[in-house]
DNA sequence: CACTCACTATACCGATTGGTATACTAACTG
DNA sequence: CAGTTAGTATACCAATCGGTATAGTGAGTG
């Protein structure tokens, strides 16, 4: 493996465990073995470094989201294959999940939520189109499509944290519960 | 007010803001218009400035949320309660609810969750027992009090925070349909 | 008055932080 | 061969970190 690799690899289950603050530079030099200067030649920053693991990762995730965001006139069969291509990515990258979903949820001033800010809304922008484009065939979606854009990225983040608590991936018996418990909420 | 309750509300605020990794003590200091001595002269060190902050806030809420978990053979009743108690706890703690929640989910290795970590537990177990009781009557929830239990924080959770965002406390509508969404996950 | 004690500031501590100037090495390129 | 370039280590930087030793201060108390 290429150092450069090795940092990369290191640093995402440094910060994984110990946060982007609470991780040190020196830490995942260390771990790599090798010395900053090296780490300083790959990544621009200790923030340039984070940004790429995030751009790195998250650029083809988000491609398949997007492909799954597309409607034809069957919301169930989106929310299937979003959550199917959520799953599936969490259970690809378990370590990346967990870093996203702390940076996810990090204080608003924090340089860790500042990183992955913009992956968020890019996310949120993209299920919100689905929703937008279903209001045609479900009017009471209208005008609340941030609403649930919001809430089934919650459903599906919640579901996918119980499961690799346990180690694994949610199975497709969870998906369609998951996918049933969520539009149970939207036509209530 | 008192130089202890002014450290205590500014530490409040900028680890909500920037994390405790994030926050520095000279920050809460300067914000506080006091010097370091006088910092150290209230609270032990840092880490046990956020003990207290979550001690002295956690310990009432545990105390009401116990007394919601109470089970009269009427689950409906008891998460009616559960949910308006944190409802109204999150209300009328919105900073604190937020500290709370990047704590909540930040590395497992970080001095910040091992601060929050044993009141999550004790929360957790309070719910458990709800649910362990409840068996009785809803014999489809046997064995599985520990799954339903985070499943229902989670959900509560989701409700506060896009609340929140919307700067406004969950209505009694949003509870009854949270509660209504988190029956049906279960007996579906 | 003499004494205690809770409280606070000045000035400092060693350790660690993110980051770099310099120099070297090995591999490739004309 | 001469020159360039990517990659790497030694040694260092100023700044900040959490925390403290010391010396007061003022209010209460015998």
């Amino acid at each position: 493996m290429t150092n450069r690799n090795e940092i990369f690899e290191n640093a995402l289950n440094i910060f994984a465990a110990y946060g982007y603050d609470g991780a040190s530079v020196q830490q995942i030099c260390d771990a790599s073995g090798i010395t900053k200067p090296t780490l300083y030649h790959y990544f621009h920053s200790k923030r340039g470094l984070l940004d790429q693991i995030l751009k790195e990762t998250l650029t083809p995730f988000i491609y398949d989201f997007q492909a799954a965001c597309v409607y034809n006139h069957d919301l169930p069969l989106s929310l299937e294959r979003v959550m199917r291509a959520s799953f599936g990515f969490a259970g690809h990258n378990p370590v990346f999940y967990r870093l996203q979903q702390t940076l996810r949820s990090a204080p608003p001033r924090s340089e860790g939520y500042a990183s992955i800010k913009p992956w968020l809304e890019t996310q949120h922008r993209i299920l919100e189109t689905l929703f937008m484009a279903a209001v045609e065939d479900h009017g009471n979606l209208r005008g609340r499509s941030a609403a649930y854009s919001l809430s089934l990225l919650g459903v599906i983040n919640a579901y996918i944290l119980t499961a690799l608590d346990e180690g694994k991936i949610p199975s497709d018996a969870q998906l369609y519960q998951a996918r049933q418990q969520f539009m149970y909420g939207i036509f209530s």
